[in-house]
DNA sequence: AGTGAAATGTACTGACTGGATCATTTGATT
DNA sequence: AATCAAATGATCCAGTCAGTACATTTCACT
């Protein structure tokens, strides 16, 4: 039950960055279930080992927090990205190999994907405060563009591939998955994402990619 | 000023139709702005030519209304599907026909993608207790269905294309382009959305969408 | 021109909620 | 053990908002 966190515990009773990140996990879960109206103060500190007044006390107010959980759960996502390593395998095998993992880290953590697209309903006001969020997808950016590079070094890869443009459709494909599942299972039934299916289409979306970036007979 | 609506009026000042229709609209833009709970009713009585009292009068209450509204907005946009035939042209123009329109009419409707948003975000709840969505969703899997039978018939799309994991991926593009705008440029700069970066991205979605009918060589 | 139901306006309330205040405890340092 | 700042608990307050009570007007049909 008690998380042995990797903060530095000062004491036994006292130990304040272990009560941020409790608050912080709590918040991530809330503000991901709830929105951010949506979102009680009052049931975050219930769900707490601590108090409302401690959430104030570090955070400063409901916005605050927002903005904090929100980092929060960037950065668990990217962390978890940078586990894998691409840089040894050819080029072909490594663009497989991301989008397929890309595809099922989004799947695993859809906490995440509702704090972005939470976000995306308020305008991405408060990421665009958080310098942080932008550094991180950047180097996401750069590994991805490594692997272009070297695809089109050995001529597997077609000439004017766009990184950016290639991680916006690897990007669709993998958000909307998780995003949109509630509306579309309601629409025309869950078949898509039971798991049997979910390899499939995640099998054909990495064909799709590959085929973006191989094919040579649109070039003009 | 004075909207001339399409329902029959019954008399001058009395016109029940069109004041459900002026309340209806203006909470599809609420709503869509501001989600299910940070939208407030009284705003919305504010923006309409009549008052609160009516609101709950002709819809109950908040839910109520905010289930009406959302079938509205996905009303007003199938209506503009409806508008485009396909079963004159040639599966493959057809198919590029429908992407393209597809990505267009989302771009054109960011209410409706708004308002999808926020129903994911509450799990679909609201819109799994309206048949009516449901009904009309499927007439659109039937069009594309009938443009894919065809292409096999005529022997241009390979064998084996599901429908509506063919819907699911056209989707995904176009919905994923206005949703997660607000992030994706608060991050990588907005060079993507402008006029000319989506033209192109559109020509690149719709070639990817007839790449992945038309191939042959991944089949087994 | 009268009647009754549908439609509408005004004003209010009770519950909730973000945030503040005051008081107390804890632990490191002296 | 005295001190002081950091940390925490208990309680309260002012604003907000969904929903309602009550009264009044409009209009179709006699």
């Amino acid at each position: 039950m008690v998380t042995t966190t990797d903060s530095e515990r000062r004491g036994w009773t006292q130990n304040p960055d272990a009560v941020k990140q409790d608050i912080l996990t709590v918040a991530v879960s809330e503000f991901a279930s709830n929105g951010l109206s949506g979102t009680r103060v009052d049931t975050i500190a219930s769900r707490t080992r601590t108090s409302k007044r401690m959430i104030y006390y570090y955070f400063g107010d409901k916005l605050g927090l927002y903005t904090r959980a929100l980092e929060a759960a960037y950065l668990k996502v990217r962390e978890g990205e940078a586990t894998l390593d691409l840089d040894h395998l050819a080029p072909t095998q490594a663009l497989a190999k991301l989008v397929a993992f890309t595809f099922d880290h989004h799947r695993n953590n859809p906490d995440f994907i509702r704090m972005v697209m939470i976000e995306n309903i308020h305008n991405a006001e408060h990421l665009s405060a958080s310098q942080i969020i932008r550094d991180m997808n950047v180097a996401a950016i750069e590994k991805l563009s490594r692997i272009c590079t070297r695809g089109q070094e050995q001529g597997v890869f077609r000439q004017g591939i766009d990184p950016l443009r290639l991680h916006w459709q690897i990007s669709a494909f993998s958000f909307f998955n998780v995003s949109n599942r509630p509306t579309f299972s309601a629409i025309f039934g869950d078949d898509l994402f039971e798991e049997t299916s979910q390899s499939e289409l995640r099998q054909q979306i990495v064909e799709t990619v590959l085929a973006i970036v191989a094919r040579d007979a649109s070039e003009r």
